[in-house]
RNA sequence: AGAAGCGUAGCUCAGCGGCAAGAGCGUCUGUCUUACAAACAGAGGGCCGUGGGUUCGAGUCCCACCGCUUCUACCA
C-alpha cells in the first residue's frame, strides 16, 4: 500500500462530502431509535448575497463539532440550514448588477424588479451553501429554508396581524433614522455612530424688540463683543450691544437653523430667565420664533441656549411635542433643502446648504465663533450614508411588553447565555428597549399585509378577502376599493421567526412538535439585539416557550495583529484560503482550538501551522499502523479488542487509561461548550501520549515479523486505540478522520454515524508507574543530551530503586529504558555506591549513575546538580513553612496537608540523595 | 458618559483558591533513531499590570489605580 510521508488535503477533501451528502447522513431519520435525544440547532442564516467570512468559518466549525459530536453520540441531530433574503443587501447588489447594465431599477418597476431579485438568486444565491460543503458543516440540506420561502413569509403575515390586533405594531408619524441613500427609514440598530471631526457654530439670533433686526441687515462687532463677553468665567449668550440684544446658540449642523422654531434654555438657567415670553429673528429666515424652557437644556454645555430644529434632531422632535412647536421641515428625504426655506437655499444638498447657510451668516455679522469638535454622527449600516432624522410615517412595534418575559427567561435561566457576561448586555438592551421601527420602503421584502381605503382607513389582513371581511365587521362597505400597503418589513422580522418558522409554523407540523424548542443557537455577538433577543420575544409569544435553551456567542474574529477586519483596513483574511492553504481539517481545529473563553480571538498563522502539523501526524501515525500491521488489517473483521490475547503490559493499561481520560476529558469539555478544552485535550493525548510513547513503545512487537500472540495483541490495541481516537477527533477533523477511518476494519459506514467513545474508569496505578518509566528515560536523555554524547555512542547505566514499585517498573520496562535511551547495559542494583567517574541524578525514589569517565566537566556537571538542589531547597522551605503553620494544619482540607507532608518528605529524600551524590564528586 | 471584558514566557493565549505556574509558535543545542525534518530528543525563558485587602493559603476572590479592547447611549 502506497501512503504519501506527508498528508495532502487536497486529494482527501473532495471525496467525502458528496458521499455523505448523497446517503443523507445528515437527517435527523437517520437515527432510527426511537427513544434516542433530539438535538436541534437552527444555522443563523447568512444573507443570501453573503460568502462565507472568517466569523462565519468559526461560527460554522463550532457547530459542526456540536452536531457531528451529537450524532455520533446517538443523538437525533436536526441541524437546519438556510439563508436571509437580506432586504437591503440583496437589493442593493441586484440594483448595481442593473446599473452595470445600463438598467435603472425605477424604470423596470416593482414587480419586474422582483422577478429580477429572484433570478438573481437562482444564480448566484448559492454561494454561501457551497462554502459550507467545503467547510464540512453537516447540515440537513433537505429541510433547506429561505425567509422568503411561501411557508416562512405565511408565518411573517401571520406574527405581523396577530401582533396588529393585539394592538402591538402601531402606525404613525414619528423622527426615524431615515437614509437618504437607500432612501428607507431604518432602525436604530441599523445606524453606526462613527467619531468625525467638526465643527460648532456660534451664531447670534437677534432678540425681537431690542433690535430693529428683520433677518437680513449686517451687524458689525459682535464677535469681538462675544469673545469679550466670555472672557471671564462667568460665560453667557446673552449678548447685549448698542445693536441689540442677541442669544449665541451653538451648532454642529447650521444649516437645519432654516427649520429653527424656537430657542430654548434651562428652567433653572437665571441667565436667560428675562427672555421668557419674547421672541427671537431668525436669521436669514426672519422668522419669529418663541424662547421655550426645557430641562434637556444642560447650563454648561455650549452657551445653555439651544436652537430648536422640531422636525431634524430627535431631541428638538421631542421638546417641539412638549411645548407645541411647529414642524417645519426644511430637510427633504433626498436630504436636500426643501421649499419651506428661503429661496437661495432650496434644492441644495444638505452640505451645499451648510456651506451657504455659514457664509450668509457671516457676511450678516452672526457667525461668532468656530471651534474644532469632534462628535459622533450616525451613518447607515448598509450605504454608510450620513443619516438623516425625519418625521415619516411608518409601522412600529411596541417592544416593552414582549421584551420582559424574554429578560424574564434568561434571568430566571430556562436560556443561558454563554459566556455569562453577554447576558448582561442582552438585559441590559431589552430593559432600556425602544419601539422598533419595522417598516422599510424597499421592494425587496415581505410585504407589509395592510390596507388603505379611500379615506385612509387602515385594514390589517392575511389577504384582501380577509381585508373585505374586516371591513364588513367593522360595519364599513366590503366593496370599497382597497389600496395594498407598499412598504416592506425590515428583514429581521422574519428572522426573528426563524426557530419555528423553519419548522413549519403556524401550521403545527411533525417537525414542531418534534424539535422545537431547539438545544443551541451558535451566533456572534454583533447580533444579539437584532436577531437574538428578537427570537426570544418571538418565541416565547408565538409558542409560549424559549427558542433555544442555550445561545452561545462565538468570537469575535480579528486578524493576526489583534485587529478587527474591515474592507476599509484592507486586513480581510478569505477563510477559503486558510482552508484552501492548510487544510480545511486543521483550519477547524484551530479554529476550535482557539475558541477560549474570551470574547475575542485573533487568528494566528502559527496557531494554523501548528495544526496543519498535527493532521500530518494523524496522517503519519495511521500510516505507521497501516504499514506494520497488515496482518491483522487482512482480516477486516470487527475489532475483537475485548477478548484478549495476553496479559496488557504496563504501556497497554497506561495508553488505555490515557484514552478514557481524553475521552471524558472531550465529552465534557464539548457538553460545556469549552471548545479549545477538548481540542487541547486531544492534541496532547494522540500526539505525546499515543504518538510519542505508545507507538515509539510499541515497535519492537509491531515491527517483528514474528506473529506471536503478544504482537498481535499490540497490534490490535494500537488500531483499537487509534480507531478510537479518529472517532474522537472527527467532529472537530471531519475530512481526514473519515478517509483514514475508512482504511481500519471498522463496523459502520461512515465515521459520521460510527458510535462516539464514552469513558471508562481509568486506571491510576498505571499511570504513576508509568510516570516513573517516562521520568527515568527522560533523565537518562538529559543527561546525553548535557554531555553531548551522540546518539551513536552507547552508555551504560545503573539504577537503584528504593520503593518496590519502582523496582517492578524498572525489572517490566528495562528493555524498553535501553531503547529509548540508548542504554546498552542497565544494571539494577540495590543501592549504588560512590563512583567517581559517573554523572548522577535521581528521579523520584530512583538514582541513576551513568559513568562517564573522562568525558565530563565535573565542575560543570556539580553546577548542574546544584542548580536542581537550590530549586528544591526553595521548594521545601516553602513546604515547611506550610506545615509548621499551625492555622494550616488545623484549618486545611487533611488530603491537601497529607500531599504536602508527602511532598515534603519526597523532596527531603531526593535532597539528601543529591547531597550525597554532590560530596562523592 | 455608562457597562462589560482583558492585562500570565519574545508572540498568541490556557490556568481562575491549594500538586514544583502550562501549551502552541518563536529561540538555543543535538539528530535524516526502520510513521512523520510539517519530525525526534534536550534546554533556556515568567517580581502572573500596580497598590491595598480577605484567607491557614491568591495569577486565581474583593477594592482602588494604570493601560488596552469592545458594547450601549449621546450634548445641541
Amino acid at each position: 500500500m502506497e501512503i504519501p510521508k506527508q498528508y495532502e488535503p487536497k486529494e482527501v477533501e473532495g471525496r467525502w462530502y458528496p458521499e455523505w451528502e448523497t446517503n443523507h447522513y445528515f437527517a435527523p431519520e437517520t437515527q432510527t431509535n426511537p427513544d434516542a435525544p433530539v438535538f436541534t440547532m437552527v444555522i443563523p442564516p447568512p444573507n443570501v448575497t453573503g460568502f462565507l467570512h472568517m466569523g462565519h468559518a468559526l461560527n460554522h466549525t463550532l457547530q459542526d463539532v456540536l452536531a457531528r459530536w451529537r450524532r455520533m453520540k446517538g443523538d437525533r441531530v436536526l441541524w437546519l440550514p438556510g439563508t436571509d433574503h437580506a432586504g437591503i443587501a440583496t437589493q442593493m447588489v441586484v440594483t448595481r448588477q442593473l446599473a452595470e447594465q445600463g438598467i435603472d431599477r425605477r424604470d423596470l418597476g416593482r414587480e419586474k424588479f422582483i422577478e429580477k431579485v429572484w433570478e438573481w438568486k437562482a444564480v448566484s444565491g448559492g454561494t454561501i451553501q457551497r462554502q459550507m460543503r467545503i467547510v464540512g458543516d453537516s447540515v440537513d440540506w433537505q429541510r433547506e429554508r429561505f425567509t422568503m420561502d411561501d411557508g416562512l413569509s405565511n408565518a411573517v403575515k401571520e406574527v405581523f396581524v396577530r401582533l396588529y390586533d393585539e394592538g402591538l405594531i402601531y402606525r404613525g408619524e414619528y423622527m426615524v433614522n431615515w437614509s437618504p441613500g437607500l432612501q428607507t427609514a431604518i432602525s436604530d440598530l441599523e445606524v453606526e455612530m462613527k467619531a468625525v471631526k467638526g465643527s460648532i457654530w456660534h451664531i447670534a439670533y437677534p432678540v425681537s424688540g431690542n433690535s430693529t433686526a428683520s433677518g437680513s441687515e449686517h451687524f458689525a462687532g459682535l464677535a469681538e463683543a462675544y469673545a469679550a463677553l466670555n472672557e471671564g468665567e462667568a460665560k453667557s449668550g446673552l449678548l447685549k450691544t448698542p445693536q441689540g440684544t442677541f442669544v449665541v446658540v451653538a451648532t454642529t449642523r447650521p444649516e437645519t437653523m432654516l427649520g429653527d422654531t424656537a430657542v430654548a434654555f434651562n428652567p433653572e438657567d437665571e441667565r436667560y430667565a428675562e427672555l421668557i415670553g419674547k421672541t427671537a429673528v431668525l436669521p436669514l429666515v426672519g422668522r419669529k420664533i418663541q424662547f421655550i424652557q426645557d430641562a434637556i437644556v444642560e447650563k454648561e454645555f455650549g452657551t445653555g441656549l439651544v436652537k430648536v430644529t422640531p422636525a431634524h434632531d430627535p431631541n428638538d422632535f421631542a421638546m417641539g411635542k412638549r411645548h407645541n412647536l411647529e414642524f417645519v421641515q426644511v430637510i427633504s428625504k433626498e436630504a436636500k433643502i426643501t421649499d419651506a426655506a428661503p429661496e437661495k437655499y432650496r434644492g441644495l444638498d444638505r452640505y451645499e446648504a451648510r456651506k451657504a447657510v455659514v457664509k450668509d451668516l457671516e457676511e450678516a455679522g452672526l457667525l461668532l465663533k468656530i471651534e474644532d469638535y469632534t462628535h459622533n454622527i450616525g451613518q447607515c449600516q448598509r450605504s454608510g450614508q450620513v443619516v438623516e432624522p425625519l418625521i415619516s410615517t411608518q409601522w412600529f412595534l411596541q417592544m416593552k411588553p414582549l421584551a420582559e418575559p424574554a429578560l424574564q427567561a434568561v434571568l430566571d435561566g430556562r436560556t443561558k447565555i454563554i459566556p455569562e457576561s453577554v447576558s448582561k448586555i442582552y438585559c441590559n438592551w431589552l430593559e432600556n428597549i425602544q419601539d422598533w421601527c419595522v417598516s422599510r420602503q424597499l421592494w425587496w421584502g415581505h410585504l407589509i399585509p395592510a390596507y388603505y381605503t379611500p379615506d385612509g382607513t387602515i385594514i390589517v389582513a392575511r389577504d384582501e378577502a380577509e381585508a373585505r371581511e374586516r371591513l364588513l365587521s367593522q360595519k364599513l362597505d366590503p366593496n370599497t376599493p382597497l389600496t395594498p400597503e407598499t412598504d416592506v418589513l425590515d428583514t429581521w422580522f422574519s428572522s426573528q421567526l426563524w426557530p419555528f418558522s423553519t419548522l413549519g409554523w403556524p401550521e403545527e407540523t411533525e417537525d414542531l412538535k418534534k424539535y422545537y424548542p431547539t438545544d443551541v443557537l451558535v451566533t456572534a455577538q454583533d447580533i444579539i439585539f437584532f436577531w437574538v433577543a428578537r427570537m426570544m420575544m418571538m418565541g416565547l409569544k408565538f409558542m409560549g416557550e424559549v427558542p433555544f435553551r442555550t445561545v452561545y456567542i462565538n468570537a469575535l474574529v480579528l486578524d493576526p495583529q489583534g485587529q478587527k477586519m474591515s474592507k476599509t483596513k484592507g486586513n480581510v483574511i478569505d477563510p477559503l484560503d486558510v482552508f484552501d492553504k492548510y487544510g480545511t481539517d486543521a483550519a477547524r481545529f484551530a479554529l476550535t482550538a482557539a475558541s477560549t473563553t474570551g470574547l475575542t480571538l485573533a487568528l494566528q498563522e502559527s496557531k494554523l501551522e501548528s495544526a496543519r502539523n498535527f493532521a500530518n501526524k494523524i496522517w503519519n501515525a495511521t500510516r505507521f499502523v497501516l504499514m506494520n500491521c497488515g496482518d491483522i488489517l487482512e482480516d477486516q473483521e470487527p475489532l475483537a479488542w475485548e477478548t484478549e490475547l495476553s496479559e496488557p503490559s504496563l504501556a497497554d493499561r497506561w495508553i488505555l487509561s490515557r484514552l478514557q481520560y481524553a475521552t471524558a476529558e472531550v465529552n465534557l469539555a464539548l457538553t460545556e461548550y469549552r471548545f479549545h478544552e477538548a481540542a487541547a485535550t486531544l492534541y496532547q493525548f494522540f500526539w505525546n501520549d499515543f504518538c510519542d510513547w505508545y507507538i515509539e513503545l510499541s515497535k519492537p512487537f509491531v515491527t517483528s515479523a514474528e506473529a506471536s500472540d503478544e504482537n498481535k495483541a499490540v497490534k490490535r490495541r494500537i488500531i483499537y486505540i487509534l480507531e478510537r481516537s479518529l472517532s474522537l477527533l472527527h467532529p472537530l477533523m471531519p475530512y481526514i478522520t473519515e478517509e483514514l477511518w475508512q482504511r481500519l476494519p471498522h463496523r459502520g459506514k461512515t465515521i459520521c454515524l460510527n458510535e462516539f467513545p464514552t469513558a471508562a474508569a481509568r486506571d491510576e496505578q498505571a499511570e504513576r508507574e508509568m510516570e516513573l518509566f517516562t521520568g527515568l528515560v527522560s533523565k537518562l536523555r538529559n543527561i546525553r543530551s548535557t554531555f553531548n554524547i551522540a546518539p551513536s555512542i552507547s552508555i551504560n547505566a545503573k539504577v537503584a530503586a528504593t520503593e518496590a514499585t519502582s523496582q517492578a517498573v524498572i525489572a517490566a520496562m528495562s528493555a524498553q529504558i535501553k531503547r529509548l535511551a540508548r542504554i546498552e547495559t542497565l544494571e539494577i542494583v540495590e543501592t549504588i555506591e560512590t563512583q567517581k567517574g559517573s554523572v548522577r541524578d535521581v528521579v523520584s525514589d530512583i538514582e541513576i549513575a551513568v559513568p562517564l569517565e573522562g568525558l565530563v566537566d565535573f565542575e560543570k556537571e556539580k553546577a548542574r546538580l546544584e542548580g536542581t538542589l537550590t530549586k528544591l531547597g526553595k521548594e521545601l522551605e516553602g513546604l515547611q513553612k506550610r506545615l509548621s503553620n499551625a492555622d494550616f494544619i488545623a484549618r486545611a482540607a487533611t488530603e491537601v496537608v497529607a500531599e504536602s507532608r508527602g511532598r515534603a518528605a519526597e523532596v527531603e529524600d531526593q535532597i539528601a540523595k543529591l547531597n550525597a551524590m554532590i560530596a562523592a564528586m
